[in-house]
DNA sequence: CGGATCCGTCGAAGCGCTTCGACGGAGCCT
DNA sequence: AGGCTCCGTCGAAGCGCTTCGACGGATCCG
């Protein structure tokens, strides 16, 4: 099933069917009708292969997914997938490269002409990856922010704005010690982007409305632990700031039990919640629309200089039932 | 930077570039040593386009990932990963399917031959992607064992046995009620394979040794109201079994909170932990081991006809800190 | 010592597609 | 009416690789 066969069908040269295909040319609508039904009956798709050779386009991206252990897997999976999802609306498949090889991995796609262009997951502040995609001509997009941003196309959330909305909605219900639940302590040690800047939005904001803060980085699993230790202090955090998804639910049962429950504890939970948790006030991470806006910008930048810069997304704070407004002291001075 | 460029540096034709690239035909030692040098000199890679057009093979397999909400993700990664690693071992890249284009996204990269052969995930019972597969003449291993195998090749864990294995070391520990924590409930609905068949092996095996077991499916963030469940029973079971990931911890934190630990609560994991987990009695889930042979198996199906057929790994029950003799009345008696 | 054999290498013919230049015909202008 | 332009289509030349048959030269055998 060629495109030769199709033409036959259609009673048109190899070249007209082609040009059907790609739009490059104007074609009449009754040879167009006749050749996209010849092709609907034939069942025909153009050989990807012959297609990458003759056009210098495989329509095909890589992406490359970190998986390292302290990564929260499911949210990098929601990237994924809508990566995959964007990309297919724009025609292209996804080739998944994982962190395993290397930038010898981005070296190979990229000079054997897999692929188009090449988004990158889980960047880190220092990332060795930049360089190596500095020095290799592909079109990249970032999903992340690294120090340097040089020439780069870099997606991601407004992880500082999104730090920083959770305290001004705790303060703005009248919390004065708020404890901050991080990432496991290996994330902030690698410098990971995407966790220091929620932290640093986070003391910033602190810092100008004048409450007491405090980070508290969580390894998985000991969610509970943490939060044992935090009710045994003087001054109990009456809000809390969770940026580890794995360990909300855990807090929230071990405050539970010391009987602190909203409005005398309020919770803001920062990131995608599996499903089924309990009405958090949250801020959102808005996987899709990152993931979309990573594919549309490096679409740009495949056909035609698509301009360099860094897209940050404005977090959106949703108030759930988490929070409320604190009762005592504050109330009644 | 084409195959012309590496033959005329190191001195010979282009067919025997190629040669020394795919060993097709014997090459003298001098030859060969000359044509692998200009190649590293000039870093060269063939174009993976000219090379699918012209010899019918891609180098590119593709994996379709579920990507359910009620799949556990860390999980459906780890083959994933196990995947594209195996997949490299064998020069092969690896395309992402997502169950978003369903079936049509088979059609699409077997008939553009974009891909040499398809590893699907997450099988059911009766799954609707079975039948394209059989109609697709497209080489295929599924992760995953559904009703019917009839020329199909599944790799899988062989989850009866593990079912089974958990009853048996309970069960020589002296413990008489059982509680298997499952999937969630959407996963027995849809008659996912490996959580029945878990299921299967477990009844089974109870029936077998004569001990009270009964099945508790659960959802994401409910394990610990069904651990305050079950502790509320008249006979508190003294075995568990968690076929569940993340509801292992919120679990035996309940149970503690209540007392119960080991020898009094015996606790079997089924599947891969979280890393910094606690030292459990588990059945391990290789899932390296079975991306590795669904690739290895995919392989021999591609270049040659492979044979179809069940490969079960035998599950491999370790024994950690969580399960321990039972004192009491089955000791004294 | 001549013919058969084998090994290592080469040349050329595609693989199936895109794309450039060309070309005939219709429509426009003066 | 003649010359232009423009539109829709075609033919042919690649894209960079693999692979088949061929072909010298060395090796072996009778």
């Amino acid at each position: 099933m060629r495109i030769s066969d199709v033409a036959r069908h259609a009673g048109v040269s190899p070249s007209t069917v082609s040009y059907v295909l790609s739009g490059k040319r104007s074609i009449s609508d009754s040879t167009r009708r006749r050749v996209l039904d010849s092709i609907e009956t034939l069942g025909y798709r153009p050989h990807a292969g012959a297609r990458s050779l003759a056009s210098r386009r495989s329509n095909v991206i890589a992406l490359v997914i970190p998986l390292r252990e302290d990564v929260h897997v499911p949210v990098a999976m929601r990237f994924a997938v809508s990566v995959v999802t964007a990309a297919r609306a724009h025609d292209h498949d996804v080739l998944l490269l994982t962190q395993g090889e290397g930038p010898e991995g981005l070296h190979r796609v990229a000079s054997s002409a897999m692929v188009d262009g090449v988004i990158v997951m889980d960047v880190e502040t220092e990332d060795a990856r930049v360089p190596v995609l500095r020095s290799l001509d592909l079109p990249s997009v970032l999903i992340g922010v690294p120090a340097d941003t040089e020439g780069l196309t870099c997606v991601d959330l407004d992880f500082a704005a999104a730090g920083a909305a959770c305290v001004h909605h705790l303060a703005d219900l009248g919390h004065e010690d708020i404890a901050f639940v991080g990432q496991p302590p290996s994330v902030y040690d690698r410098r990971t982007g995407f966790a220091e800047r929620t932290v640093s939005g986070f003391e910033a904001a602190a810092r100008e409305r004048g409450v007491r803060a405090a980070l508290h980085p969580c390894a998985s699993g000991e969610a509970r632990a943490l939060a044992e230790e935090l009710l045994r202090r003087d001054r109990v955090p009456t809000g809390l700031i969770v940026h580890n998804e794995p360990s909300v639910v855990p807090l929230l049962d071990a405050f539970a039990d010391a009987g602190r429950t909203p409005p005398d504890l309020s919770v803001v939970a920062i990131g995608p919640l599996p499903p089924g948790s309990p009405d958090l006030t949250r801020v959102d991470l808005p996987a899709e629309e990152v993931g979309a806006r990573a594919v549309g910008l490096l679409m740009d930048k495949i056909d035609g200089p698509g301009g360099a810069g860094v897209t940050l997304l404005e977090p959106r704070l949703v108030r759930g039932g988490s929070t409320a407004h604190r009762p005592g002291p504050t109330v009644s001075l």
